[in-house]
DNA sequence: AGCCAGGCTCTCG
DNA sequence: CGAGAGCATGGC
């Protein structure tokens, strides 16, 4: 059973899921030369689909299949997180108007044309990705939390080729301590990751119900967990739920950028960080994938720099 | 060898 | 309340 249709605005598939093989493999999200591959629990039951796509960035056609097509509403829970994972619902053309005014953003726009955010269906996973990325470097983040997935996460067949479903928090909190640092995870992020699972699994921490609340809210309510800082819930609200305005100013990553695009190399304050992006208003969170992106561009064909 | 990676908590002044 | 140590590993 499949479905398929015609994007609207500009999207780059290709260009924007390369960043799932960026830093190495994502048994969860897996980006094969047949498309992409992923699964999806409906009613209890995991289930394995995948998405290819065809055309140009501006009139990409998405085909979405699900093998296993007893059910209808497999399919359109697949729909719904390609949907969310191509983040169809930001507004790029506008954006793409608006960086006019910024000879920076104008600058990359072209040569990125067609990029979006990856958004996460799944809050959970954002959750625990954001905290196997805490301070270390993303390659090494990439490979702990791919062990995380391997052990935990329910093994799914589609199209060929075996992708894991992330693993879901009760999962998580049945394990050990001692068991997360053997996949070189500290001490204390193990700690943080099987909290945050029993969190959830007692029904401390609604992941589900934090999604209607306003950005503020999420980020006070996130924050009060163990091992979630402002780092964490700003990338949250812009790589989990596609929240526009939002900058997650404190980001390393993100520094440099400003650095680099809006300071001559030279450090710009978290504060000053977020003034420059607020004047963006819904579309920083686009402005700050593209100068992360135009960064890592200009990395390789100048070899970095101060 | 040593320092830095897309942080966060805890502990001290 | 701000500053600083500690965390653990991989790449350069």
């Amino acid at each position: 059973m499949d479905a398929s249709f015609v994007v609207s605005g500009p999207l780059d598939v290709a260009r924007s899921l390369s960043r799932f093989r960026l830093w190495g493999e994502d048994p969860a999200n897996r980006l094969s030369d047949g498309g992409f591959q992923r699964a999806v629990q409906v009613d209890g039951q995991w289930c394995g689909y995948m998405f290819t796509w065809t055309g140009g960035p501006d009139d990409t056609r998405l085909q979405v299949s699900v093998p296993d097509a007893r059910r209808a509403r497999v399919l359109d829970a697949a729909l719904a997180e390609v949907r969310h994972i191509c983040a169809l619902d930001l507004d790029v053309g506008s954006f793409y108007r608006r960086a006019g005014a910024d000879p920076t953003l104008a600058a990359l726009v072209p040569r990125l044309y067609g990029l979006r955010p990856t958004l996460s269906p799944d809050p959970f996973e954002m959750l625990v990705g954001a905290i196997c990325a805490q301070q270390v470097n993303l390659a090494f983040a990439f490979t702990v939390r791919a062990r995380l997935v391997r052990r935990f996460g329910r093994r799914v067949r589609v199209g060929g080729q075996t992708v894991y479903a992330f693993p879901e928090p009760a999962a998580v909190a049945r394990a050990n301590v001692g068991e997360l640092r053997a996949m070189q995870l500290t001490v204390r992020k193990a700690e943080y990751i099987v909290g945050l699972a029993r969190r959830i699994v007692s029904g401390e921490l609604d992941l589900e119900a934090l999604q209607t609340r306003s950005n503020e809210e999420i980020i006070e309510t996130l924050t009060s967990v163990r091992g979630l800082g402002r780092w964490t819930a700003e990338w949250f609200l812009a790589r989990g739920l596609g929240r526009g305005d939002v900058c997650p100013a404190g980001d390393l990553a993100v520094r440099k950028a400003f650095a680099r695009f809006y300071n001559r190399g030279r450090d710009l304050s978290e504060d000053a960080i977020r003034r420059r992006a607020a004047t963006w208003g819904p579309h920083q969170n686009v402005a700050v994938h593209y100068l992360l992106a135009g960064q890592r561009m200009e990395a390789k064909t100048s070899g970095g720099g101060t």
